[in-house]
RNA sequence: GUGGUCGUAGCUCAGCUGGUUAGAGCGCUAGGUUGUGGCCCUAGAGGCCGCGGGUUCAAAUCCCGUCGAUCACCCCA
């Protein structure tokens, strides 16, 4: 056991997760590029006062689950328990115009009991709109969100959408909310018996028997709408009917982050056994730049956390792509010099390439090429380094037979290409090079000058 | 913050109702005639049995605490 581990609800990504993840986040980056979203890198700590004013005083994730300190400076600071509210600040600091379309990968913060799907620091991409009312912007977000998810494969997801209002409507359904509640606080459950009044709409995400019985007879808040809100709802949803984008109206769907207006949305995956099934939500925020002291500047995003992502991916059994291992792997039994010269001139070729250290047998220095799942292990001993080549030996009988029909085959093609694109090489004259390499035969022995360029050559013809 | 389950080698796990120097498979390292991987054989390294306390002649084993993991609640990605 080691003397120090990760500290709760966090873990360190090793090979192969951490590539998946890594490939999650590229693949997310080209996507979003596809709607001219740019990337932003915000701090990972902002004054606390970011999030308590932005997320909400009122939220559990400001009340209870936030990473706050005190810095050497005397500063309240926190930890981001998630990415809106640092963009809207970095949004209100700089003022770019608008539209201002933006994505950000990074880890989030929370202190909070870790189990499957949830983690004190997750990790989350996402992006955010801001500068722009517009329904068709809302389309344009939850459709790129939907769009990601399926590209990467996935099935079996559930889109949730509804709208909260703004401050014209949703004052009014809170008031006719509360006083229903009231009548009911009886009935609800131990918890919100007491604490329904500190914010209603939290009711109606319990899941818990009473606390159900009880929203079933409820106001609801698509009945409450005002006239704007109800238009802005049914354009995103008419837009979403014509692009065949499935999605289901859930009046329960409010969200624990109190910045929330008109819409709000989440992808759940019914493939995942754990109640941690939420893969991606965000939603509508016009009153958030007000909130952080700037003007009114609507905005709208979503984030999806990568961890929750990866779990999906597995639970389909999707083989999201992890960076192979060079092809090429190089071993030296004269101590190791010759090997660094040859790393170091394949690689300013741009051909990937791997070796061992601390002078290892030729038998462990195979054992380890064959291991690497290199297919081609070049190798140099005395014999060799006195002449000036190296023994090839393929992996596969298969890359050597097709390796010797190259040879053949492109032979004079291979060298007046090297010729004409490399001075270094024009000393090369086909004739006796392939007296060379007839002499030694075809695949093993060769002539080391030649190596890079034909295996280069070689790797992108059969690949 | 509340509750259930579980902590033995890098990984997956044996170790019965307490009883000698704690085991297996995989992985790792090195050998199997002087320079050739994969299969096979041999050997080796690697464990304060999570940590601390208690019961006992004796604890990996029983009890308590603690830390960690995991699952659920709450909430969220």
């Amino acid at each position: 056991m080691a003397l120090f581990q990760s500290p709760t609800g966090t873990k360190d990504w090793l090979p192969p997760d951490s590539e998946r993840m890594a490939y999650l986040i590229s693949n997310f980056a080209a996507h979003v590029k596809l709607a001219n979203y740019h990337l932003v890198v915000s701090p990972m700590f902002e004054d606390s006062g970011v999030f308590v004013r932005g997320v909400g005083n009122e939220s559990e994730v400001v009340t209870k689950e936030m990473y706050d300190f005190v810095d050497k400076g005397g500063r309240n600071l926190a930890l981001r328990p998630e990415g809106t509210a640092s963009i809207v600040r970095a949004f209100l600091q700089h003022n770019p115009p608008v539209p201002f379309k933006a994505w950000y990968v990074g880890p989030s913060f929370r202190y909070e009991r870790p189990q499957a799907g949830r983690y004190r620091q997750h990790h989350q991409v996402g992006i955010e709109a801001l500068g722009s009312q517009d329904p068709y912007l809302d389309f344009e977000v939850i459709s790129l969100l939907v769009d990601w998810f399926s590209s990467l494969g996935l099935r079996d997801l559930v889109l949730k959408l509804n709208s909260l209002g703004d401050e014209n409507c949703r004052p009014e359904y809170l008031t006719e909310l509360s006083f229903y509640l009231e009548q009911h606080q009886d009935l609800l459950c131990p918890e919100h018996g007491k604490r329904w009044q500190s914010n209603p709409l939290r009711v109606l995400d319990c899941k818990k028997e009473p606390c159900v019985l009880v929203k079933q007879g409820a106001p609801k808040i698509k009945n409450s709408l005002c006239l704007e809100c109800a238009a802005h709802l049914d354009t995103l949803v008419a837009c979403l009917d014509e692009h065949e984008i499935d999605y289901v109206l859930d009046d329960y769907l409010v969200r624990g982050l109190d910045y929330y207006t008109r819409t709000t949305f989440e992808v759940a995956c019914n493939s995942l056994d754990s109640s941690q099934n939420a893969i991606g939500g965000g939603g509508r925020y016009d009153n958030l730049a007000r909130a952080l002291g700037g003007g009114d500047i609507p905005g709208i995003g979503f984030a999806s956390g990568l961890e929750r992502v990866l779990l999906a991916c597995e639970s389909q059994g999707i083989m999201l792509p992890v960076s192979l291992p060079p092809k090429i792997f190089l071993i030296d039994i004269t101590g190791g010099g010759v090997a660094a010269h040859l790393s170091h001139t394949f690689r300013s070729h741009g051909l990937a390439c791997d070796r061992s250290f601390d002078n290892k047998s030729l038998k462990s220095q195979l054992r380890q090429a064959d291991r690497s799942g290199a297919i081609l292990a070049v190798i140099v001993g005395e014999k060799e380094r006195a002449k000036n080549l190296v023994q090839l030996r393929w992996f596969s009988v298969d890359y050597e037979k097709r390796f010797v029909q190259f040879l053949t085959s492109e032979f004079s093609s291979v060298l007046n290409l090297t010729a004409k694109r490399d001075n270094s090489l024009d000393r090369i004259d086909p004739e006796s090079t392939k007296n060379i390499i007839t002499q030694y035969g075809l695949s093993s022995m060769f002539p080391e000058y030649l190596l890079g360029f034909v295996i280069k050559k070689f790797l992108f013809y059969t690949t």
